[in-house]
RNA sequence: UGGGGCGUGGCCAAGCGGCAAGGCGCGGGACUUUGGAUCCCGUAUUCGGAGGUUCGAAUCCUCCCGCCCCAACCA
């Protein structure tokens, strides 16, 4: 089934919009933002909040801003900004010109605080953040008032600005709103619309040393930008009542917010902090570590931005909480580049294959096919000569029950070859296999079998014509499916999440191959050119997924 | 009696009073020059639990149970 003709699965949120189209509430508009604080990199939850974002703007013709929440400079930074455009470009969504910042309202988000200290919503404090915390009660408490919640609306405008004017120092002073210190929701409680940080912001430079909070930011500037649909995680569902009661008292544009369940994947960890934990200790070489759930690692792993929308688009939007399996997101993978990504053999593990009654010195360029599943991407030649290297794993002695591959006496095809029997081994002193001996049958060139039962078929490569490479084979990061809920998170850390492999031979057609090219090496799974390592000459390999393996299963499972 | 959410198969998830979609996974089979792909078939007498309303409930009502989020001058 093709993408475009699967159905779409319903979800509550496209409900809720259809219904405010049907009621005209925004005159059927549909203005949704992706609204991101740059300080750290994007990932696949990120990846859902965006293909829900910008897909629901697309689906009713409207459109999806790109908003960064630049609202605490201690901890933003231009790299991350960089960083999330690229990712959200390569991701397959254009914010067109609607590229906007938190900091591009900073004045007129003043001049609405100025306004509510003169409606007396809002006064400036000067308790401390531990004063603060003392006062706001518990979940199960209401909070008390700070002494200075009822100074005059003139001492708090010339307090803010002189706040705005540097006079004091940080955390000597906040601008709160009024709102209630008995409420059972601990954001009505007097929140703080503005913190001192004498700190530069990496674009307003030191205009500002006030900056303003999260909620005090966020529903204005969607506001501003006339957002109509503010989608976000369910952690925001107990500021929507601030979200609403702030524009409600500035009466201007109202929004509406709507709360899905954030994504949550197998065997990894989803959080920024953890994310960037695990990049400066240097348990992962950096963001872009293939192993990282980041949408640059999984890039770099060799996912497609069509594989992650489909992933997305597959695992709906609901409320409930959720785990979804990393199967799901291989399987997407699997099922994108199989239809798409070209066939090469590459031999991870090799072992000297001496065919022995083909001449030395000959050479035949045999034809194969690039992918089977797309006629259009026709086919290439491969060399063959009388020393081949084939997998170690497909050459057993003894063979185990209803193992397929080669064994003494036994008969395979190699792949668009020549069909083989073996005829011996040689052992090196410590009786492992240095190489494997065969004759070949002329008769079945092209790997024909005329007529004749052949289970087997592996990939193979010419000794002296292949070329060495490396391949980097990938586990999921973390044993655990659930890493947060282990005692230590980190040490559930899957110490063979990476194995190297330097002494791959691949077949001469990958010489070329640029970086972030897919192929599938057939029979062990899609690989992308690290976009990073990779050099002509030195090629390295990432195994972005592995194709499904039944033999693994059978052998497992004890036949 | 803090507030706010959520509970449908192993994992996601439709369903919105008419008698349990779909996907992943898993099991079996067909086919196969990738033990790949593809194709069949199977996989919840039951919707957190108990009552109730109704000819009829996963869908409505009541109570109960469980899980998640909130006490940053983070977002």
């Amino acid at each position: 089934m093709s993408e475009e003709a699967r159905e779409k699965p319903s979800n509550f949120i496209r409900d809720i919009i259809l219904e405010h189209n049907r009621t005209g509430r925004f005159g059927g508009r549909v203005v949704t933002r992706f609204p991101p604080e740059p300080n750290g990199y994007l990932h696949i939850g990120h990846a859902k909040a965006i293909c829900i974002d910008f897909g629901m703007a697309q689906e009713f013709g409207g459109r999806c801003h790109l908003r960064f929440d630049d609202t605490n400079p201690t901890k933003e930074s231009q790299e991350y900004v960089d960083a999330i455009m690229r990712d959200v470009r390569w991701l397959g969504f254009d914010w067109g010109p609607h590229l906007y910042h938190a900091s591009d309202y900073f004045e007129q988000l003043y001049a609405w605080a100025v306004q509510l200290i003169k409606a007396g919503k809002a006064y400036v404090d000067e308790l401390t953040a531990e004063e603060m915390r003392e006062h706001r009660g518990t979940l199960t408490e209401g909070g008390r008032e700070s002494p200075h919640r009822s100074r005059p609306a003139e001492e708090s405008l010339d307090l803010l600005e002189r706040m705005r004017r540097g006079e004091f120092e940080e955390g000597a002073k906040t601008l709160r709103a009024r709102i209630d210190m008995t409420s059972g929701n601990l954001n009505l409680r007097d929140p703080v619309m503005y913190r001192i940080r004498k700190a530069p912001h990496q674009r307003t430079g030191d205009a500002w040393c006030i900056y303003p909070m999260y909620d005090w930011a966020h529903g204005q500037s969607d506001s501003i930008e006339g957002v109509t649909h503010s989608i976000c995680t369910l952690e925001y569902e107990d500021h929507r009542p601030l979200y609403d009661w702030y524009l409600d008292q500035l009466g201007v544009h109202h929004p509406q917010q709507i709360e899905f369940a954030r994504l949550n994947l197998s065997h990894t960890v989803m959080s920024k902090r953890k994310l960037l934990e695990l990049v400066n200790a240097g348990l992962v070489t950096g963001w872009d570590d293939p192993r990282m759930p980041t949408l640059a690692g999984l890039r770099r792993r060799g996912y497609t931005p069509e594989a992650i929308r489909d992933f997305c688009e597959r695992i709906g939007v609901a409320k409930a909480d959720n785990l979804v399996q990393v199967a799901l997101l291989e399987h997407c993978l699997r099922e994108d580049l199989n239809r798409r990504a070209e066939r090469r053999m590459a031999v991870l593990r090799p072992l000297r294959l001496v065919v022995e009654n083909y001449p030395e010195g000959k050479v035949e360029e045999l034809p194969a096919i690039n992918n089977p599943e797309d006629p259009s991407a026709g086919s290439r030649r491969v060399p063959w000569s009388r020393v081949l290297y084939i997998e170690q794993d497909d050459f057993r002695d003894p063979p185990p029950p209803k193992y397929f591959r080669l064994s003494p006496g036994a008969e395979v095809r190699l792949r668009y070859a020549y069909i083989v029997r073996c005829t011996g081994v040689t052992r090196a002193a410590d009786g492992t296999v240095a190489e494997v001996r065969c004759e070949y049958d002329p008769a079945s060139r092209g790997g024909d079998s005329g007529g004749r039962r052949v289970k087997g078929t592996l990939h193979w490569v010419s000794a002296s014509h292949s070329i060495g490479a490396e391949a980097r084979l990938y586990d999921t990061l973390f044993t655990a499916p659930r890493p947060d809920e282990a005692e230590e998170w980190k040490s559930v850390l899957n110490p063979k999440s990476l194995e190297v492999l330097r002494s791959c031979r691949v077949e001469p057609a990958l010489a070329g191959a640029p970086a972030e090219a897919r192929f599938q090496f057939e029979r062990q799974g899609y690989f992308c050119v690290d976009a990073r390592d990779s050099r002509p000459g030195a090629l390295v390999f990432n195994r972005a997924v592995g194709l499904r393996d039944t033999w693994a299963k059978i052998e497992k499972g004890g036949g």
